[in-house]
DNA sequence: GCGACAG
DNA sequence: ATCTTGTCGC
């Protein structure tokens, strides 16, 4: 898929907060879904030499049965650290070389990390679906932000997740007594709808399988 | 000022 | 994220 306009990576925290706080304003947190959803990919990175070089992975699954379609790999230098809050500038730029390598435009990208559920409601998941106009949810395996009630812990059940009195994603139980995930918007779609397609997604495991199948491709040798 | 802190 | 074997439990 093609790729427009990105902006210019930031090389400082003052800088990437900047752009955090101007493309905060595009995202959008109601459905605006291409339907029917025939695909949906997942996104991730491994990393080599010691973390200096980035190895981004992109899966897209049929939907709603879940089988691979298309993937591709990208390497590049990592060019960013790692810090709590500024993880897509680490991230996007691999992904993005990896996006553009796939054929078949995907109805919705499972990003692994938060989306608005983030301190400037900048996640990787809306700077992603932002940068490329295509709806993203933030799946998590641990919290950056928020605080939530005690979930039960069947499948399914899930509790929001609260930030500033603000209800910004939610803790989903994607298994049965196994930890929760952490789900939120990330762009052009809402809570109630990235919840419905994060469980449509996890048939079996405690991730959705467009994550574990990038994962997979990501960091394995 | 003291902790918390996606991957 | 990554370094790493076996082991407990459904």
């Amino acid at each position: 898929m093609k790729i427009y306009q990105s902006h210019a990576w930031p090389s400082t925290v003052e800088e990437a907060i900047t752009i955090q706080e101007t493309l905060r304003n595009l995202v959008i947190t109601t459905d605006q879904l291409n339907t029917p959803i025939q695909h949906v990919a997942g996104v991730d990175l491994g990393f080599l030499e010691d973390g200096k070089m980035s190895r981004a992975a992109v899966a897209v699954l049929s939907f709603p049965d879940l089988q691979i379609v298309e993937t591709s790999l990208a390497y590049r230098p990592t060019s960013f650290p790692y810090i709590p809050g500024f993880l897509s500038f680490r991230e996007i730029p691999a992904i993005l070389d990896a996006l553009e390598k796939i054929k078949t435009i995907p109805d919705i990208i499972l990003c692994d990390g938060q989306g608005i559920a983030h301190p400037r409601r900048l996640g990787i998941a809306c700077h992603l679906g932002v940068l490329i106009n295509i709806p993203t949810i933030g799946v998590a395996k641990s919290l950056l932000i928020g605080k939530h009630e005690e979930l039960p812990e069947a499948k399914g059940s899930w509790q929001p997740l609260i930030h500033k009195k603000e209800t910004v994603g939610a803790v989903l139980r994607t298994r049965t007594g196994v930890k929760p995930l952490y789900i939120s918007s990330g762009h052009r779609i809402s809570l109630p709808t990235a919840i419905d397609y994060v469980l449509r997604c996890t048939p079996k495991y405690r991730l959705p399988e467009t994550t574990r199948v990038a994962d997979k491709l990501a960091s394995d040798r």
